[in-house]
DNA sequence: CGAGCTCTTGACACCAATCAATCCGGGTGG
DNA sequence: CCACCCGGATTGATTGGTGTCAAGAGCTCG
């Protein structure tokens, strides 16, 4: 029944082909550790494939929700790249986060019962669909599940402290770089050699810089040797060295 | 047997005094609304009062947790005021946040399963305790309990907008008021006088400002007559000015 | 009443934003 | 195939807001 776990594509690699309109379970979605691992009745686990929906693909700069929409649903990331984005009274944007495979958005649309951002894709992205009401419902059944929900809202607000702090700049672009590198391969990519899909604007505004500030640091790690880069290519040449310039961005 | 609303005690009075140890049910808890408005049984709410643990009162400066300590529980303020701080590798401080009567400390230890900061309490503070094992597994029998535990995660998640932004000095201020005043009135409280029994250091350390900023940019709003301002009594004079003044700052 | 805070106010320095110019890469059309 | 064009990215010069340093005022508490 549980089908095996898919290869992970190659972060560089182009997009993964659409994989027909068949539901299956699939291993990248954020809950599967939590039912395959408890060993669920057969009903239970039903449920959950029943209610996962694939959608996507979407191409790059597609909306999946925008602000203000009724909260439906959240989303988990199976391929691709998002940025959540708020936009203030004057029309100022601001990236809230970046999300990669195996991440999950739209959590923080729960208490105010409709998206408080816009979720942009940059680049083709496909999603699985978890109906929030259908979800929850099924969690009270499944403790792993419900348990799996808390974790996942809890490490969310972890995730703040780099925005949270007040850092220099290189600070805030040394731990971007360091929380990317570790985040794609706590999803079985590498942690070293990524792309970086998103613009440098993106990247600066979600970093609270301006882009020239993080295009200088960037030329400037660069020449310390700490890394590499190609346009949007990135690789990590000295992880601890990048490290010790983000040590004073708490880690979760 | 639900007890009467207890009065909501004055935020510039004395703190409440310690009702015993007769551990009751208190409508100033976090989980009261899901329980009382959901008329579970009588089973599942004996559940609730019995796993609600009454602690404190703490004085101010005692820490309720520390950092690293093991995750046990989370804590819902019932009168008082608490921030928790987070001290990275170098001992550089950052408050966190500030928890009011009504609001609960201890969300971001789910996922670490350690408490990710200290949490200290500013004046004479009562808690209520919940095991997290137990409340969870509870909510798993209470849909309302497990909504109502979704929701203030989601809820903190919003919060943090505030910190996220980049935003001028003048409009962290002013939405830093702007906020306790909003929040202190939806627990019943009045939002437009109240006391700030945080010091300055603590506010700027939150905002991210230096206190001397803070303390010029508290002159500069008195002068232009949108707060009274007398050491830690505060009283906003025109809330819509400051709300202007910070209606940049996304609101959740 | 004095000691030790917190808070306020002032002078100066510095980091990052802004403004401006140039460079680069990818797509388009001739 | 190459010239052109355009948005994104880089680099340089200048400005300004906020941090830092320093001094003084006010408050609390013993």
């Amino acid at each position: 029944m549980p089908t095996p776990r898919p290869q992970r594509p190659d972060p560089r690699a182009n997009p993964i082909a659409d994989d027909g309109t068949e539901v299956r379970f699939c291993s990248t979605c954020a809950f599967s550790g939590a039912c395959i691992d408890a060993g669920y009745d057969k009903i239970a686990l039903r449920d959950l494939h029943v209610l996962v929906e694939h959608v996507g693909p979407f191409r790059a700069g597609e909306h999946v929700f925008r602000s203000r929409e009724p909260f439906k649903a959240i989303y988990a990331v199976r391929a691709g790249l998002v940025k959540t984005v708020a936009v203030d009274p004057e029309g100022n944007e601001q990236v809230l986060g970046f999300y990669l495979p195996g991440e999950v958005v739209g959590l923080n649309a729960i208490y105010p019962e409709h998206y408080p951002c816009d979720a942009v894709t940059l680049e083709t992205t496909h999603f699985c669909r978890f109906s929030f009401p259908a979800i929850s419902a099924l969690a009270a059944r499944m403790p792993g599940l419900q348990q799996q929900l808390f974790r996942l809202l809890s490490k969310e607000l972890g995730m703040t402290s780099l925005l949270a702090g007040d850092h220099a700049a290189e600070e805030r672009v040394a731990a971007f770089v360091t929380d990317l590198g570790e985040r794609l391969a706590a999803q079985g990519f590498s942690g070293t050699r990524l792309r970086l899909s998103m613009s440098r604007l993106d990247i600066a505004n979600y970093l609270r810089l301006a882009a020239e500030t993080v295009s200088r640091i960037f030329t400037r790690l660069r020449d310390q040797g700490l890394i590499a880069l190609e346009g949007r290519d990135l690789e990590i040449l000295d992880p601890s060295g990048l490290r010790a310039l983000a040590r004073n961005v708490r880690d979760r």
